[in-house]
DNA sequence: TATGAATGAGCATTCATTCAT
DNA sequence: AATGAATGAATGCTCATTCAT
């Protein structure tokens, strides 16, 4: 029951905002009423903690799982992080959504401890490019935090317009990024 | 008055979110009374639509005046895109916020207006990635929508992380991001 | 102005009802502004109470004009007070609802001086009765203060359901309802 | 406790007006909150609506009772249909005054089903008064609709004078009530 | 595990009214 | 004679939360 109703407040959120959705809005999506919810979260902001979390921490195993193989050189990590982020759109692309735009939701408490997850996600993939310079696979002029962002704003920019039910396929827009990021577009 | 109280309100929505900023709150910001904010807006809503309005607008604005200018090539107006993105979150920084994360509580009427100004600014940007593959600027293979999308992220995301009082000028933020897409970060 | 404001304002308060009329609502009818409303009258109250005085006047004169006509018979004085009530309707249908229907709406001091003239309009009638019984026009077991309620009933609620506009006529109207009062229906 | 709010709602109804009546009237008369009022009621105009099917569904199941008895004349039961009305208002006065005074509040889509019920009530009337016609109770040049309207009005306007705690019984009321319409009050 | 009744604070909005100009 | 800016109290309604059962 927890589950369900976890998985439809995400919904819900998505749609309309984790503001404009009401615990009214939750427990009818779950046809059961607002005791059930106390019963099972403590308060509405504590259901979207765990939605935060749930996403957060999925999302630094997978990003712990690309860097940590060492057959792949830097450029295919690189390639790999950023089809991940697009592919998860198809599974994950309401949870994303909500972290994205609700974060500012949460209390202090919380924020405190999502934040630094957030920045260790953007802090490995910055670690990755300066590997990458060293090894000589990337650019040695490059600004490795700037090009993090860049590479961040790509990919998570992408749950704003990206449907994965539309004509490019996830390889097409994570092959498309890492080409401009690796070779740019000059001719 | 109707002036400073939008400008408050967009403070105040950047800060705090427009469904968690009441009209309340916008009243005491400026100092007067609930009545007051009825004689200037007829709701809640039309006030976030009027932030809406006068940043996109805006927005199209400056970047009519860069891609008109026939004396730039393709690249440089691409940079002065992207520059304008960046440089504008000193000076339009909370409206921009505003604009991406609250647009999803305009009605559907008021939607139906912004949303087609959106889309502009974009296909204006995917005319110049077309534009600069014909005039041989970029790369034939490209494909412009997406690359268009992945312009468009990096920018717009910089208004999530990007502190105009921080280390890095916007020079040096549109510079790493133009260099990005133009040459890659391959070695 | 005045003039043509508390004309508007008495359509307005026919259709929408007083509580739910606002200064706003009256002054945008008259292409004015709130200010002005205020300048011709001290208050909504003092509109309606305007709108009383006028029309239980107009009525109580028009009264006066039948009762006093001494040529005319007890009998012929009745019909002419309710066909006078049921013509009323069209040229003053829309005071007459206000009047039954907002009397609630003035203040003690209002209502002391409405009531009375209320009283006399209906008092009158009592008289007439008991004139018709001591001359022998009506029955004598008539209980005049329950009869003179039946006929203003009959009349007043005519206010209900009376449409100038359709088939019947004011004539045919104040004759069926002077016929019932004076023959009854018996066969 | 929600039929004691609406029974507290209808009296304030009354004495004060619906438009006139706020809903922290009515909680406050019930020592209850807002939040409560909410809980047993989708709106304020719910209620309303609620208070008038409630009258007329009782009104049309009285009227049903007299005119479904065969062993009644039609004059006879044209003179239990007045009592009923009249004697209904010690019992039912208020709800009486609430359904006559505030159906303008009704939104269409209750309006519609109002409307229907109101006018099944005269048609009723005015189908007993042509079967009267028709076995020769009642006058043949009775003009059936008109008569209907002025019984109603007669019957109903009583709810703005009748007073069951003064001197004029129900019975009486009633007695002189039909006596007119039957006779008339011709000598 | 779940419900249903109740709370109380807060919200967007309306409105009659005031008053300097 | 009329305006336009502003007030402040009130209104209908929503909502997260509590708690006895």
């Amino acid at each position: 029951m927890k589950e369900k109703m976890t998985e439809q407040s995400i919904k819900l959120f998505e749609k309309k905002g984790f503001s404009e959705t009401s615990i009214q809005d939750i427990v009818e999506a779950n046809g059961v009423t607002k005791g059930t919810f106390y019963y099972y979260f403590s308060s509405k902001e504590e259901l979207l903690m765990d939605i935060h979390l749930r996403y957060i921490d999925d999302l630094l195993l997978n990003q712990e799982k690309i860097v940590n193989d060492d057959s792949k050189s830097c450029k295919t990590k690189l390639y790999d992080i950023i089809y991940m982020l697009i592919s998860n759109i198809k599974t994950q692309g309401a949870s994303a959504k909500v972290f994205f735009r609700e974060m500012r939701n949460l209390n202090e408490e919380h924020l405190s401890e999502i934040i630094p997850k957030r920045d260790q996600f953007r802090l490995t993939i910055e670690g990755l490019l300066l590997e990458g310079i060293e090894k000589e696979e990337f650019r040695k002029d490059l600004n490795a935090p700037i090009a993090t962002f860049g590479v961040l704003g790509m990919a998570n920019w992408s749950y704003q317009w990206y449907n994965p039910e539309g004509a490019a396929s996830e390889e097409e827009v994570a092959r498309t990024f890492t080409d401009m990021i690796l070779k740019g577009i000059d001719q």
